[in-house]
DNA sequence: CAACTCACCTTGTATATACAAGATAATTAT
DNA sequence: ATAATTATCTTGTATATACAAGGTGAGTTG
């Protein structure tokens, strides 16, 4: 069979979305309408409309039938990549220098955000990535010691400490946030620059199922680095 | 029935994977197996297979079996967020201030990121969007008028733009870019800051399936707006 | 020994059937 | 006329069954 029958169907409900034909909110066929229509069963029909609702393209309900979501249900999505991939997708050489290596006493907000007790001892790493030798993004990380005891003997020039953390304690959860900074006269030498500019700072806090595992700032150039996303209706 | 079957299939692989006893691209037991395990039938077992996967958790393949994704190819994603919307959840008071509505010639970056011939007419408009008063987002905005001839005769008071918009010409996709950047004379003077600071600048283009509706350049002061994500294996 | 065939596992597609449960409209009883 | 019931539509869950098609390994054949 070259082309699946419920993949038929579900073309069939995209063009006419693609088309404006069926408007926001618009009912679709029922699962009985569309079988007799396609000539399959009530199954193959369900099939179409439920992987459409799980796209988030459909919404149905019980008792009353299927119809298309609105247009404001669907999030419009920004993707962070890992930056060694994204370089070396652009077909660029990777490679990071290690500033800082250490072991600290956590002072109240890095506490905090890691879920610890303040003055308790935690990792810090401090990271350059670069792009074709030039600094793209600094990496400054707080690891929680008791999910992550031998952070300190890694090398990260093979393996980063994002992929090192997520082999070791399986990631459950993550959060971002995304500021537009100024960076300060030490962020200025890291990132190599001349004459200030303003800076994208993501913030990541990461869990495990034992709780919070790290907590990472990642700041680049405005002038070198953005985000991308991208929001399509899935064919 | 208080939990489908399939449910309960889906948490009891799920828990395997959040306490790390499956790790990445471990193999999960077949449909077959899982049948047998829970007492249900194959159709079952295979709808808890299917659901994870497309959730991008599993992986499968046919005539090899079923496997834990690689959690890198899980993205992290950031919303982007309907600004009114935002505001107004954070039970703030949400305003807007039209500044331009008009008829422009396009110059060659405007006509290319619209698609549209250099020198013909598009549409642009210019808006503050407001919390409790305060200036907290610049839209400037250009749009494509063979696919909204009447908007600028559009009242944005009641109505955003991107409500309008998608309203008339069908969604089908939208990319965006976000950047960190340093504000011009004028956006300071319609963000009203006295001290230059960076601001956060996403562009966002979109499209129906009759081309390109609209180029639009969001800018907000990095002291009062960021953007939010959250990455979670969902339950 | 190498190459081929075949059995057996896996996932993929499709159907027919059954009953549960939510929503609505028509019917019936009060 | 209003309230309760019923019929009928919808989606949701679950099973048994059938065949197709991809991948692996064991055994057979040359």
């Amino acid at each position: 069979m070259s082309v699946p029958k419920f993949a038929q169907i579900k073309e069939f409900i995209l063009e006419n979305i693609r088309s404006g034909a069926w408007q926001e909110n618009h009912r679709v066929p029922s699962e009985n309408e569309l079988s007799n229509q396609f000539k399959v069963s009530r199954m193959t029909a369900r099939r179409a409309l439920s992987e459409l609702t799980d796209a988030g393209i459909l919404t149905r309900s019980q008792g009353l039938g299927t119809f298309v979501a609105s247009f404001k249900s669907q999030s419009s999505l920004l993707e962070i990549k890992n930056i060694a991939d994204e370089v070396k997708a652009r077909s660029n050489h990777y490679s990071c220098t290690i500033l800082v290596m250490e072991s600290i006493s956590a002072i109240a907000p890095i506490a905090i955000a890691l879920g610890v007790e303040v003055d308790s001892h935690v990792y810090r790493s401090v990271i350059v990535h670069n792009e074709n030798e030039q600094p793209l993004q600094v990496e400054e990380r707080f690891v929680n010691p008791a999910l992550a005891k031998d952070y300190l003997q890694q090398d990260f020039h093979s393996l980063t400490p994002h992929e090192y953390l997520s082999q070791n304690a399986p990631l459950t959860e993550a959060r971002h946030t995304v500021e537009a900074i100024m960076p300060n006269q030490e962020m200025c030498e890291w990132l190599n620059l001349y004459n200030e500019e303003p800076c994208l700072q993501v913030i990541r806090r990461t869990w495990s199922s034992q709780g919070i595992v790290s907590f990472a700032r990642l700041v680049s150039p405005g002038s070198k680095y953005r985000l991308g996303g991208h929001l399509t209706f899935k064919k």
